[in-house]
DNA sequence: CAATATTAGTTGAAAATGTAACTAACAAGG
DNA sequence: CCTTGTTAGTTACATTTTCAACTAATATTG
């Protein structure tokens, strides 16, 4: 039945990689829903905030690769909850720096501690010469050709 | 400024992961979105009626990781473009059995061969050692623990 | 410096997804 | 049989995402 023009669905990396996101996503998600009502796009605007210091909205979206109307809720969102504060910034006024609060730095910090551990344990699952490999491969990946 | 317990977002699993998916989907989502107008979950019932020979909607969600609800409107979305018909099963009529018309087994034999090339392209990218790595650990990974 | 183009970010409507409640069919225990 | 439970699948509704159009600020160009 399985021509050698076709091939196995389960072989197939978009279909692997998705699979393999989703359930790892899910896995790491009731730690920032379940304690703080955070959407995945808040979270990881809260972790570029908390890793690299003030950015603008465009900076986030740049490096996290999120789309600006998607990065525009989730700063209202962060703001609503009082985890960011937004200010101008004089010689651009289209832009504005993000920073955290200090509940927002809280946050940061729990959160990233709690994906560092989900990360440890995966790693100790995997075998670190997997892992190492892994990265590489995805990280290849992320970038399109 | 990053403390021991911290980590750097760019070597999250999770995060990793989720963009090496999103940009691999967006790179082969035009296959089927541009020539049949169809969304991801239909694309993955399509293949899986194709490989797989006729199968309920139960069935096509436990292979494929597919809600119930997403499956049912897929089923109906390929129902309504001709590509698949559902025929009642006598001794049991909560299943319907799936199978697909000749249009849709010739959607199915043209996708999966762009599959199979776009599959290819990515192995050489990569290097036919690291993707066997990369797959035995996303298929780890799909499974969670 | 006026006209036009870009850029950052927002907003509204449409599409898609997720959740929960529902129907219809079958199964099992009494 | 007849209640109760389970299963396959659908539907309604709320949430989230996407797309396109928009505003406001700055940059560019003639």
């Amino acid at each position: 039945m399985l021509m050698s023009t076709e091939m196995d669905l389960s072989n197939f990396l978009p279909y692997l990689l998705n699979q393999a996101a989703d359930a790892q996503g899910a896995a790491f998600s009731p730690s920032y829903k379940d304690r703080y009502g955070m959407l995945q796009t808040e979270w990881r605007i809260l972790y570029h905030l908390g890793q690299y210091g003030d950015l603008t909205a465009k900076q986030i979206c740049d490096r996290a690769h999120i789309h600006k109307t998607k990065a525009s809720r989730g700063v209202s969102a962060l703001e609503d909850k009082r985890f960011v504060v937004r200010e101008e910034v004089a010689k651009d006024r289209r832009h504005a720096l993000l920073s955290l609060t200090a509940a927002g730095r809280t946050a940061y910090d729990d959160l990233s501690m709690a994906a560092a551990h989900f990360d440890r344990k995966l790693q100790d699952r995997l075998g670190g010469d997997d892992v190492q490999t892994l990265k590489r491969c995805l990280r290849a990946l992320m970038k399109n050709p």
